[in-house]
DNA sequence: TTGAAAGCGCTAACAA
DNA sequence: TTGTTAGCGCTTTCAA
């Protein structure tokens, strides 16, 4: 309709009274007594004109955005391919949303300028950050939190202590272990998600090593390949595993993806899952339940990892007490049938 | 560090000029000569001081959000289970960074508030609009566009002339058709990705239907069945095929996760794929390669989706030339081991 | 119960 | 080549 901009001052003009009587009804500012009819008047006058508040000015003025930004850090291919991203969004964004706020979003990679960070805050851009992705210890980040600039690390920061939200590793690692030592197997192979530079991979081998130990079984190195993300890696990893002297009746794979390639490689041997071999994934992608057999494997909540980062970040932006500072959610073993009975 | 702001004005007094110049400098503003080493004294200043230009006060005094926001539309649950939105909002934040534009992203789902896409424009927290998703008749947007309001869809629009970017469903429909019709198959069934109420699911049917009749083929009603988006409606619109007197020895279903419970389908009867039925998908999901055997199918190409949109809403923001208002990627027949010679 | 006015940090027209 | 100054639209203290 009209192409000029809808001030307070023509919302105040057109319900006959002052700017300040206007932000006042529209900002239902507390102890402030306004006539009911003149309130009104002055919310009919604001809808009729489209009177939108101008973020700007608004933001200007209280020094808030009311936004955080979103960072994600993993190589841009990865978001291609994988479903964790829309995910963890679409938790973030629903809680983030939820509170009032906006969510800038930030497909960093992993070669993002130095003081990036710093820069979104100093600017006035956003009141937080929601960082998420394999970081390299990025003291630009402990410095800000030191600052007392609200943030918040999706995954397992290892160093500091960064606020931050992610699944327990190690117990979600010995869970799918466990599974496969209840089913028999003494002879369980592992293969890492990531080189164990990257705490999750560490964190999923430390699992593992636990539930055999639980168990009273020997720690093989020999049985311990290391993954790469990708299924190419996986093969790699399994093919190490197939040629050694008496090989595993099973293998825990910490990441489904790599599961893949490990798998390819297990049939292109001639092996049958599970029949020769057991196989217990980690992430459960959307493809692990259309596999044959299907993939047993532990589910991520990836919504539930945003809803409880947004909803940390934004405690932590209005400065209310944050429960849990180091918050790790519980997974679920999702049996499929790619691990069976070993006999 | 400091826990106070700093403005440009901090800046002007370090490096001993006015403000004017500080900004002058800091903005590159051409035609004004500034000696080289006042410019310098600045940036130094500048540096050493951690400025960063207030973002509101820049939007309130230039009227320029330097932000546009991407609004997807499909059905929360949806984000989290595909890599299309990931791959999508990928292209559209490479495109929108590279102008030097940020991105605020909102989920919307399919129950927005009335009114919410004209309220980010006018409280000039956007510059622009990117909308993806099964949008119905959105009045809203129309009226948007008529006022000069820049915005850009992804997808194909039923109504109006709307800016958007999609890939050509008609002539991707129409090639993995006659790859099927190549291949020899003269009873070739059709699955839509969706209701016919969608233009896409009308489109691809559309050139399924142009395959056939360019190849002198009837157009038979019972081989063409409706999909709705899942798997399981895959599964249902499978049955009804496979019912047919004479069934048809190859199908062109128009959604790759439609595909996957028309394959299960198939195999619960016994059936052999391609050795029964040949099949070919759309959308070239990531499972698709994992399939035994590899799901022949039409490749979306998600980045390039969301490059594009992104372009083509910074050229309409910036004021620039818009090549081509309704752009139209081309796609390509990834040909893996679901659909074979028919013989 | 309502109004006046200062100020948030920056841009840009105008002066000098 | 550099400085002065008037807004941009809103919040919020202080008065009335």
């Amino acid at each position: 309709m009209s192409g000029k901009r809808i001030t307070m001052k023509q919302v105040a003009e057109r319900a006959g009274v002052s700017r300040t009587t206007v932000s006042f009804v529209l900002n239902n500012t507390p102890n402030v007594n306004i006539s009911p009819e003149t309130r009104e008047r002055i919310l009919d006058a604001a809808r009729e004109l489209h009177y939108a508040r101008d973020f700007a000015a608004t933001s200007l003025a209280t020094g808030r955005a009311h936004t955080i930004a979103f960072i994600i850090r993993q190589p841009p291919e990865e978001l291609s391919v994988d479903a964790f991203m829309g995910g963890l969004l679409n938790g973030v964004s629903q809680a983030v949303n939820h509170a009032g706020y906006h969510v800038l979003f930030y497909a960093m990679g992993l070669n993002a300028s130095k003081g990036a960070y710093a820069e979104l805050i100093r600017s006035q851009r956003v009141d937080g950050l929601l960082i998420s992705g394999p970081l390299v210890e990025d003291s630009e980040l402990l410095d800000l939190d030191a600052e007392g600039v609200p943030l918040v690390i999706q995954g397992t920061p290892d160093v500091g202590d960064l606020p931050s939200v992610d699944v327990d590793n190690i117990a979600s690692a010995r869970m799918a272990t466990e599974h496969l030592i209840q089913l028999g197997h003494r002879r369980i192979g592992m293969i890492t998600n990531g080189p164990l530079t990257y705490t999750s991979s560490r964190d999923r081998l430390t699992g593992y090593i636990q539930a055999l130990e639980a168990a009273g079984l020997p720690i093989d190195e020999g049985l311990i390949q290391s993954g790469e993300f990708s299924d190419d890696s996986g093969v790699q990893a399994m093919n190490r595993l197939l040629e050694l002297p008496h090989r595993p009746t099973a293998a825990f794979v910490a990441s489904d993806v790599v599961a893949l390639g490990a798998i390819r490689t297990i049939r292109e041997h001639g092996l049958r899952i599970p029949g020769d071999i057991s196989i217990v994934g980690f992430d459960d992608i959307p493809l692990a339940q259309y596999l044959e057999p299907g993939l047993t494997t532990v589910r991520l909540p990836r919504v539930e990892l945003g809803l409880h980062a947004g909803k940390m970040l934004m405690d932590l932006v209005e400065g209310k007490p944050v429960p849990e500072r180091h918050l790790r959610l519980n997974t679920s073993l999702i049996i499929r049938g790619s691990a069976a009975l070993f006999e």
